[in-house]
DNA sequence: CAATACTTGTGCCTGATTGCACAAAATCTT
DNA sequence: AAGATTTTGTGCAATCAGGCACAAGTATTG
């Protein structure tokens, strides 16, 4: 890739461009412009046109751009044309509801590993999954070389579960757990707290 | 409130901010800095302050900000000095896992209807409310003047269900469908969708 | 009580991000 | 086949957001 210092805020709309094109694809769409994925996912056909172009030329004047071949580039710029291994831990209702979701495995990645603290839940299946001991965290994703994990623990233990993570070498944690976590420079995090989805939205209500 | 045109992003901080605060009181501390909060999540204490000057002025040199004060002032600016009635639709495991979710009580927010189309959940209990059925979306929500949803149905059906709840007066949705959503410009969405965040990530690893 | 340390709110500057508009290329229409 | 239409990629301008640094106010220390 022809890639210098691409800010993080294109990178963050590129998978919404991908889920977009993959909607188009699956009604058998095999073409689509700038200005038609805009107006499909809310954002300018002119940001669209410039996100896309700081990886390359994938459209053509007059025609727009091929929705397979515009794919296939996303998803290898966002290194989604391969399959990622990811751990969950913390089998509460969010991590079961997590765990069973069917929305991963066609957006390039795999739940191998399930991790709980309390000793009842150790040794019950999920799906294909048995439940692990939080104790053997560490050794067993690295062994693994899981890189990244989802954690839907309790806010009190998600500082420390991260920190154990990290020391078991994942570098990207998509943290369920209503709490910012401190984690180094090389390892990213992404947060997903419904209240505060609900909060960004109340400010604007009557 | 002395408010203007607070830009989005700025408004965007406020719930973080606030469940920070929100841990720091849970652990008896009666004032932080905004150097300390933005230790805390990640930000600059410059940016802070400077977010929360456009608000009026909460701070006090030389010793900071007092918490309590503090939230109270962004619970009013974010309007979460109330309880909010939301309704869930989509009662599969992730409207489950989010019906059954604690965090919202302390937050602002209150589950009030649950929606599931398919017949054999109709009538079921989930924690102490009912499944109604989808039929009635639109005269329910409307009568309970519920504002604000969540979105867990599939994505095949998301629209059509949006479209419903607009329909039925409400003006804020959290869509936990893996598709974007058209709505009128008074109506606000936000998007949780795990796979997004994952590939937001994956960007930056080896 | 003077000196030191801490912390806010903000003016200014710099850099980042977005939108506009157009040349160039491809396609479509008559 | 000529003209009209569509659509990209990009240079430029304008807006937006973030960081720096400091005056002023408050607290602490010796």
């Amino acid at each position: 890739m022809p890639t210098e210092n691409i800010p993080d805020i294109i990178i963050s709309r590129l998978p919404i461009y991908l889920r977009a094109l993959q909607r188009f694809s699956e009604k058998g769409i095999q073409t689509t412009s700038s200005q038609e994925l805009g107006e499909r996912v809310g954002i300018s056909a002119a940001q669209i046109r410039k996100d896309l172009s700081q990886f390359g030329e994938f459209g053509k004047q007059g025609t727009g751009y091929y929705i397979p071949f515009l794919m296939d580039k996303i998803r290898s710029i966002l290194k989604v044309d391969r399959i990622w291994d990811v751990a969950i831990v913390g089998m509460g209702d969010v991590g079961h509801a997590v765990a069973r979701y069917p929305g991963f495995s066609n957006r390039g990645f795999r739940v191998v590993m399930l991790f709980d603290a309390s000793p009842e839940k150790i040794g019950q299946k999920v799906g294909d999954l048995d439940i692990k001991s939080i104790d053997n965290l560490v050794s067993e994703i690295r062994s693994a070389g899981v890189k990244i994990a989802m954690l839907s623990v309790p806010a009190a233990s998600a500082q420390d579960v991260a920190s154990k993570l990290v020391e078991g070498g994942v570098k990207a944690i998509l943290n369920y757990a209503p709490i910012s976590l401190a984690v180094p420079a090389d390892v990213k995090v992404q947060y997903i707290d419904p209240s505060i989805g609900l909060q960004r939205m109340t400010y604007y209500l009557d």
